[in-house]
DNA sequence: TAGATATTTAGCCAATCATCTAAATACAAA
DNA sequence: TTTGTATTTAGATGATTGGCTAAATATCTA
């Protein structure tokens, strides 16, 4: 759970992953209930779900035997803040 | 210069594509200006230059014997309206 | 404990990516 | 028009990525 702004773009920067965080805004879901989604296999949506957990933009629970996936708000607010930064652009007299 | 999401934020995530973005955002450059700034060779930032312009990022205009790249704002600016879309997590009544 | 369900880990493979060298193109200047 | 400078295009190569199957792990239930 690294979490540099690189691998947080790189985490992004892909549809599947997006979707999974869309669906994590309505509410938390187990990695069943997102793979349930997808046309896709389980392990790819495994994949899927530790590339987003690396990058910090999402918490695992265990909960019986399920894991149940949320969104890390805080993460998000912070990867935003440094998006307005790079794109802040020119400003010489910025803080 | 198709420009979706996932280009853009492919583009981004790169962190020698950011620094160019960076530097641009300070004054229009030639590519020699911007590959003077990085130890790589030029038909590497020649390339990462493709793929900001291809994502929509930056601008390119000959003049004379210089290209001059300068960032697209309104691109930038569209791009972090759908990022605060994204993040805009389940707010059930928006707009 | 044995079997069923949920999920991850390991390992493979094709596609994409970032870099390089060599060559092509565009313009300027002598 | 030849030479030099700026930049891109073409093509090769090693690393990373996203998908898969098979197998391992964790939990629940009979």
């Amino acid at each position: 759970m690294e979490n540099s702004l690189t691998q947080t773009l790189q985490a992004l920067a892909d549809p599947t992953r997006r979707k999974i965080l869309q669906m994590l805004g309505e509410r938390n879901l187990s990695a069943g209930d997102i793979g349930a989604a997808f046309d896709m296999k389980a392990p790819s949506i495994s994949h899927h779900l530790t590339v987003l957990k690396n990058a910090g933009l999402v918490l695992a629970e265990r909960q019986g035997q399920n894991i149940v996936y949320s969104l890390n708000t805080t993460v998000m607010q912070e990867f935003m803040q440094e998006m307005r930064q790079l794109f802040r652009v020119g400003e010489n007299g910025n803080a």
